[in-house]
DNA sequence: GCCAACGTTGGC
DNA sequence: GCCAACGTTGGC
């Protein structure tokens, strides 16, 4: 079972907005590489939900994918800050999944944390420069963070 | 607020 | 298809 990584902005959809909404669209994706990443999960597959640009970084908790391969809305709609005036209905560009709370941990798993337990090279997240906001995670490495909660 | 890293854009 | 300019991300 495939593990994922997703990076929020809690001041703008944080994991407790997720517990609150039970269900969320993840919409806002406009990078091709994360974006290929998204049209690879899988209905089922578990998502670390990654806590960035706030004091407390980390993973907060877990969620799960409940749907795939859903068309990214937003991008049609010229109000939205995540308009893309070169995308077309007939051709989508930007897709998106609807996550699934799972749980929150009882403590945020801290970005120092997870690199004292990880190298870069196991951790995506952890590689220098990374703007990734979808990544996948190795079961083995997804095992030892859950250990960690 | 700084700035390194890196993706995108567009002229050529 | 190159690459300079520019915009964005995100930790610090």
């Amino acid at each position: 079972m495939p593990y994922w990584l997703l990076k929020s902005e809690p001041h703008e959809y944080s994991l407790a907005d997720l517990q609150r909404d039970r269900t969320s669209l993840w919409e806002g994706v406009r990078n091709y590489q994360a974006r290929n990443y998204l049209q690879a999960m899988q209905k089922g597959d578990f998502a670390f939900f990654y806590h960035s640009s706030t004091q407390a970084l980390g993973i907060a908790g877990l969620a799960r994918v409940q749907h795939t391969n859903l068309v990214d809305s937003s991008q049609f709609e010229p109000s939205s800050p995540y308009f893309d005036p070169k995308s077309t209905k007939e051709n989508p560009r930007w897709w998106t999944v609807e996550l699934e709370f799972v749980q929150a941990f009882p403590r945020v798993i801290a970005l120092d944390t997870l690199r004292e337990h990880f190298s870069s090279e196991e951790l995506i997240l952890l590689r220098r420069g990374n703007r990734l906001s979808v990544m996948p995670v190795e079961e083995a490495v997804a095992k030892r963070i859950l250990r960690l909660k």
